[in-house]
Order: C-alpha cells, then sequence, then structure tokens
DNA sequence: TCAGCTAATGCAACAGTGTAGCGTTTAATG
DNA sequence: CATTAAACGCTACACTGTTGCATTAGCTGA
C-alpha cells in the first residue's frame, strides 16, 4: 500500500528485500538493529531467549545468511574464529574494526579511515585492506568507580 | 655434549627449547620449516601422511599448541576461521598477511612495514594493529602460460 | 477472503575443528 | 640399564556450522 521507499522498522527492511517477514527474522534484525557491537550466532541466540522469542538454531544461521545476502548485515570473524554479525550503517562497509583483548567484545569502527603506505611485493595484488586494532575498550579500560 | 647457541636443525631447536625430540614434533616442525606459507591443522597432517610420518591428530594439535607456546611458531586465524601455523622468522612477529581471494592461501608479509595513521575514538587504547591485505596472489595473478 | 504457491521453518543427521581425560609409551638423565 | 615425567594414542566430547527433507505459514492474486 505504502511506498517503502525508506524503511525504517526490521519489518520494512525486510520487505523491502523481498523477504517474507517472520517471527525469528524480525527478532534477529532487532536484536541487531539494537546492538552496538557485532554480535555472534551464540549471542543472538541467547538475545532471543531473554526476549522469550522461540527460535531453532539452524533458522538462526539461515537468516544471518540471508541479512548478509541482502546487504542488510555484515560479517567478520573475530579472533576466536567464530562469526559477528551487525548491521551495516555505512555506504561503505569498509571500516577498520576494534577487537578489546580484555572482554573479547569487538567494535566497528565506522568513523575511522585510517591512512595506508603500503608496498605489496611484486606479483601481490591488492582488493582490500582489512584492519583490525586490538587494546582495550572504553568499558575495560576506563577506571572502576568505586570499591 | 655441544653448545645450542644457535640450532639449525628442527632436532636442536627442539632441544634447545627444552622439549623432547620425538618423531611427530620434528616432522611438524619441518614441514612448517619448508613452507613458504602457514599452514592449518589439515595441510601439516596432509603432509606428514605424504611423508609416511604415522602421527595422531591429537599430538599433532599438541605439538602445533606446544611450538607457539615457545615462541617457535606463531599462528593465526584466516579468513575460513582456521588457526594457520608458521615459523617466526623475524623477531618482530607484528607483520601484515596477505590472503588470496582465489585460492585461499595465507602469505605473512614479513618484509612489509605499513605506515598507518590511526586516529581512535576516544575511550580506545591500543596493544597492537593487524592488517591482511586482500587481493590475488603471484601465483594467481600471473597469466596463464600455454592454452 | 481465501486458495495456491513457495519461502521459510523445524528437526535430525552430519562434518570440521579443536579440547579433555587417561592409561601407555618412550625420550632423556644418570 | 632403571627411573621418571613428558609426550603419545585413543576415546569421548563440545562447539560451530551445514545439508536434507517433510511441514508450516507468509504472501499474492483471484
Ligand atoms: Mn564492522
Ligand atoms: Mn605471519
Ligand atoms: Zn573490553
Ligand atoms: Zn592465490
Amino acid at each position: 500500500m505504502t511506498a517503502l521507499s525508506d524503511p525504517h522498522t526490521s519489518s520494512d527492511m525486510i520487505a523491502a528485500h523481498g523477504g517474507r517477514v517472520t517471527r525469528t527474522r524480525v527478532a534477529v534484525l532487532d536484536v541487531l538493529l539494537a546492538s552496538q557491537q557485532p554480535l555472534s550466532h551464540d549471542e543472538i541466540g541467547e538475545a532471543l531467549r531473554k526476549e522469550g522469542v522461540p527460535h531453532d538454531r539452524v533458522t538462526l544461521y539461515r537468516n544471518l545468511e540471508w541479512l548478509v545476502e541482502q546487504g542488510i548485515a555484515h560479517r567478520m570473524a573475530g579472533d576466536d574464529r567464530v562469526w559477528r554479525f551487525s548491521v551495516v550503517t555505512t555506504s561503505e562497509h569498509e571500516h577498520a574494526h576494534f577487537h578489546c583483548d580484555r572482554c573479547g567484545q569487538l567494535f566497528c569502527l565506522d568513523a575511522l579511515t585510517p591512512a595506508f603506505a603500503i608496498a605489496l611485493p611484486n606479483g601481490y595484488s591488492m582488493n582490500r585492506a582489512e584492519l583490525i586494532v586490538h587494546g582495550a575498550c572504553p568499558g575495560c579500560s576506563a577506571p572502576k568507580s568505586g570499591t
């Protein structure tokens, strides 16, 4: 009925991409939209459980796969070799990531545009460069209040 | 008996680190020393099989773990979320890596020292930065000869 | 509104990677 | 050689992710 040129709800986003608006799919996208960090399959499943959204393990995997295919989400492998998912906010998904070595959380540094000066050895041709900064996140490096 | 200040064989290297010189351990280190690229557990196992070195899956895992603990090897997770191992050649193991998107091989760019200009958001503190360059390796980007 | 189509689901089974326990072997030391 | 603990070999298990297939349930068009 209404134009979907600028979808704002998760349901709208899903429909705009020609997907069926199902319970699990909506809930998964909602979880991703609400998260500040990329989340693993397991973390998303846990979030759904807390919200009382019944779901199947495989269906969750397939929905995450679908979201990535549609360009709604993107995924990256963390240091623990587990996929982590987040909604694509910037049109350019070529951004750096930050891995907190203390709490293990992963952050997208959307605002960060590192300046590279790379001289590749002969024969190598570059498509893209992936930068992961390791260290302590704000929550972990901040001095403990109290105690 | 002899001084082991500059161990050259795999056996010497193992003994110099206080480890027992066992069949599998020597063979694993030999494979790593002979390889130009970081290798996965599976690839190393395959190499041992070809050389007719009988070995146990778990023993191979434990030896790789030991080599990393000793600082003889280092490991990194590839795009397929599988650990890959290589001997540490440079004293500084902070080097960039190259992932070939065509053949999937991983290369250490020991010679490459990228110039970073990173302005981290407030609250983040950096320990190290990890750079993975994606593209085509010399073998894959080279024009096919013949045909 | 509802039938029909098929996308998506739910479930079971499986594959790959890596770890833990534990009794047995064997490399190193003297 | 006898001793001793490091390392081995094997089984069992956990975790992540995939595949097949029958069933369910969104969407569409009449
Ligand atoms: Mn990201
Ligand atoms: Mn390397
Ligand atoms: Zn942290
Ligand atoms: Zn290649």
